[in-house]
DNA sequence: AAATGCATGTAAGACGTTACATGATTTT
DNA sequence: AAAATCATGTAACGTCTTACATGCATTT
């Protein structure tokens, strides 16, 4: 039979550790200001998983620790170097995921007033623009990162740059309309 | 004690029985062809739901069999309807969620081939070509929809739009490395 | 001395999908 | 007669977050 399928987070670890993170809290980190945007991971998925995939073969976990502090870093053996490389193909269905509340409350918006649902577009937009400052100031850091990471990062800021500026024109057009009706 | 807060399921069965949308099948039809791609909802998700909000007196069911089919309906009562109106307020966190796996092969991708890059982003870029499709053949029914569900309709077709055309551009731009580097 | 950061881990519960089962009605 | 649609539901499983617990090292 064949090895069980990567589960979500096992790939995400993965690739880190194929990336040259070694420890669990260290992929926590890193995931945190690099693909959080698009893939979160907890530390109650890592580290149960990194078990999981040594118990598998993917990995090997050998503890250095720092001082009296204890530590287990990380490598990929060549099956999970092979896993890693399957997963990397492309597909015809690659998971996409959104779950947006603010849209959600845009869509139920006419249950509520016309400035109930200004005051929401303007909240999403304003959470936008604190994820996008964020992403921003990872742009520094990123230049000197390999392609892939440089790509997402660009990619995030142009999704919620897109975002806040569809929000900002729109509570313009939603305000004049209000004002025209009165 | 204040009653439980509405879970995330609950939010969306609440406004769409707001919205008029009666069964179960009812709203499940209805989620996948309008929130879908910002807010899916499965039966098995559904159906305890329903019952759930029926038991925190949220809402009400009345058995209306069509024929020799059986059929629950439901409608808010008072404190449903306060319970979606309290939702419905603007949050200073809204919440927000992406998983795309897309852009996790895209993040990774120097570990593989500049060509498998490439056929990874064109992989992504044809999947969102299909949810695009998807959201503009709904554009002729949201034009008789409230300004709710057009809104987001829009948003999401600007999103996947901007998606699309950014992985195009990028696809040339890539190419025209791997040619130079020939 | 206190606060922050490094480092690991678990338990409980919340949340969600998939696959299955059932059966009536309507359309082809 | 078969296929599609309407309609409801559950069980098993997979996944994830939150909150908690522990303790050393470094910085302030």
């Amino acid at each position: 039979m064949p090895p069980p399928p990567l589960t979500p987070t096992g790939r995400v670890i993965l690739g880190m550790i194929a990336l040259g993170r070694q420890s669990g809290y260290d992929i926590k980190q890193f995931v945190d200001k690099s693909t959080r945007h698009f893939w979160a991971a907890s530390y109650g998925q890592i580290y149960p998983e990194l078990r999981r995939l040594e118990d598998a073969g993917l990995i090997t976990g050998q503890s250095e620790p720092t001082g009296g502090r204890a530590r287990t870093v990380y490598e990929l053996t060549p099956a999970g170097r092979t896993a890693l490389q399957d997963w990397l193909e492309p597909e015809a269905d690659p998971m996409f995921e959104v779950r947006d509340e603010s849209m959600l409350k845009l869509f139920f918006s006419d249950i509520g007033t016309p400035e109930q649902r200004i005051a929401n577009i303007r909240a999403m937009r304003e959470s936008h623009e604190r994820t996008l400052a964020q992403l921003c100031s990872h742009e520094e850091q990123a230049a000197e990162m390999p392609a892939g990471p440089r790509l997402t990062l660009e990619l995030g800021i142009g999704l919620h740059r897109g975002i806040v500026e569809w929000c900002a024109a729109t509570e313009r057009r939603l305000a004049e309309e209000t004002n025209r009706a009165d």
